[in-house]
RNA sequence: GGGGGGAUGCCGGAGCGGACGAUCGGGGCGGUCUUGAAAACCGCUGGCCCUGAUGAGGGGCUCGUGGGUUCGAAUCCCACUCCCCCCGCCA
């Protein structure tokens, strides 16, 4: 949601944003502009009656005789003017919000203009390519040949993008897990597994809805949805909320399994477990106070870089353009990890800064000196376990088929499991 | 699934048609006293919106949510939501 007191101030700054996300949301800035300045010329003439209602109420209650119906008469009248005028307030508002609510946050103006990957902009490569004496294979061959990956059967139970992770992977999943966990508690993240399944709000609060109705699980006789990521249920734990700024910034590493319907992928991806229906994820998430967001979007990117260098696994940072950003973003990093087996780099974390923009929404504040102010929230991956596995076997694998684990995640793996062979599933 | 009880400010808890934005207690903040602290005493202490200069001031809304009755609703009526307890089932 956007800030309309600071669009009333000045528009201008907003409008150019918005316009290099979308060249049609300038256009509905201007509607938007012009249905808040409907809504507060209606407003003072309601509360101009309001107010002279309750002037007049009050003196009732002193009033006696034909004085006292002589008031209730006129006052009759006041309340028709306000049945009247209500109506028209209620339904301006109601558009207001529902315009308000479909907007994106306006981009930062680091964030490179563009409409797809091939306008983001790649801030650094980092770490080294392998190369093979043979022939790399992909994460299928692999994970099949060892075992630890089963999506025929899955999909004979749950349908297409559904795997059952066996034996190495998930051994290599509990560790990665607590790699991670034990990183970040170390910097003050509090572990958190939150719950999957939000109402509505959770869900409009983070911004996912309306915008992504398409791509969310609902449940049909309860009404909650499933979320896509734990971004969701961990920005709408101090839903609100107003925070004391002694507690600023708070950190949240939550682990979760996460759900996504993505509708409209038919045929992207297909192969795999790279793009799931389901996957378990550990996704970093900060509360800040509005001044110190920028800093703290670029420490959750060093966390993230720290985690992947520990893996020793080779990747590009990129700056995502205008275009391909979430809708509640302001500025967005992405991470895209090699995968030998496909001789790409594909996403692997994602990193944003949504300002205020989730915030408003879920009435999230911090009391300070000069007012109750809209904290800043920010998210970012800390592991996407199946794209990680998936790197880690295209990374390390040789040419017998097994791959080694990378040496960070062996105090979390049983020794026989530390590298990933053939007697690793059944 | 069956039965019962609730929803009021940071927390507890009154109020049940007209000086109620709300008694009181706790907490928090400030002060007096004290070498310091505690105790005691005094004062302050919700949020949102409009207007205004992001000031002072003024106004409106807000007692779970939405509707209704009324000149006037925290208080009466209707619907919904949520929370808690007991029984049953259950990881």
């Amino acid at each position: 949601m956007l800030n309309l007191k600071a669009i009333r101030e000045d528009p201008e700054p907003i409008r150019n944003a918005l316009a290099r996300r979308e060249a049609g949301l300038a256009d509905d800035l201007d509607h938007l502009i012009e249905l808040d300045g409907k809504r507060r010329k209606v407003t003072i003439e309601v509360e101009e009656l309001r107010a002279e209602q309750n002037r007049g109420s009050k003196a009732v209650g002193s009033a006696t005789g034909e004085e006292r119906e002589q008031l209730i008469k006129s006052l009759r009248q006041v309340s028709e003017r306000l049945t009247d005028l209500e109506p028209g307030l209620a339904s301006i508002h109601e558009e207001l919000l529902a315009l308000a609510s479909r907007l994106p946050n306006p981009p930062h103006e680091s964030v490179p203009e563009g409409v797809d990957e091939e306008d983001n902009q790649v801030v650094r490569d980092v770490g080294n390519v392998p190369s093979f004496a043979f022939e790399p294979k992909d994460h299928v061959d692999i994970a099949q040949r060892l075992g630890i990956i089963d999506l025929e059967r899955a999909a004979r139970v749950s349908g297409s993008r559904f795997t059952y992770l066996l034996g190495g992977a998930v051994w290599t999943q509990w560790a990665l897990v607590r790699y991670c966990m034990d990183m970040l508690g170390a910097k003050g993240f509090v572990p958190v597994v939150p719950p999957v399944l939000v109402r509505e709000e959770a869900m409009y609060g983070t911004g996912f809805l309306p915008a992504s109705e398409a791509q969310i699980y609902v449940t049909r006789d309860d009404d909650l949805y499933l979320a896509g990521t734990s971004e969701v249920p961990l920005a709408a734990l101090h839903q609100g909320e107003i925070l004391d700024p002694g507690t600023l910034p708070l950190r949240y590493a939550g682990y979760s399994t996460c759900f996504r319907r993505e509708a409209g992928t038919y045929g992207k991806d297909i192969r795999g477990i790279f793009r799931l229906h389901q996957f378990d994820k550990v996704e970093m998430f900060s509360f800040t106070e509005p001044g110190n967001s920028w800093d703290e979007h670029e420490f959750l990117l060093s966390c993230q870089e720290e985690i992947l260098k520990g893996l020793g696994l080779p990747y590009r940072l990129v700056l995502v353009c205008t275009g391909q950003m979430g809708n509640a973003a302001a500025k967005q990093y992405d991470i895209e990890v090699w995968l030998p087996g496909q001789g790409r780099y594909r996403e692997l974390t994602s990193c944003s800064n949504c300002t205020d923009y989730q915030a408003r929404r879920l009435e999230c504040r911090v009391r300070l000196e000069d007012g109750n102010q809209t904290v800043h929230t920010l998210n970012g991956t800390a592991c996407a376990i199946g794209r990680t596995l998936i790197a880690l076997l295209e990374n390390f694998q040789r040419e017998d088929g097994s791959v080694p684990l990378p040496e960070p995640l062996h105090p979390y793996i049983p020794e026989e499991h530390r590298v990933l062979g053939p007697n690793g599933a059944p």
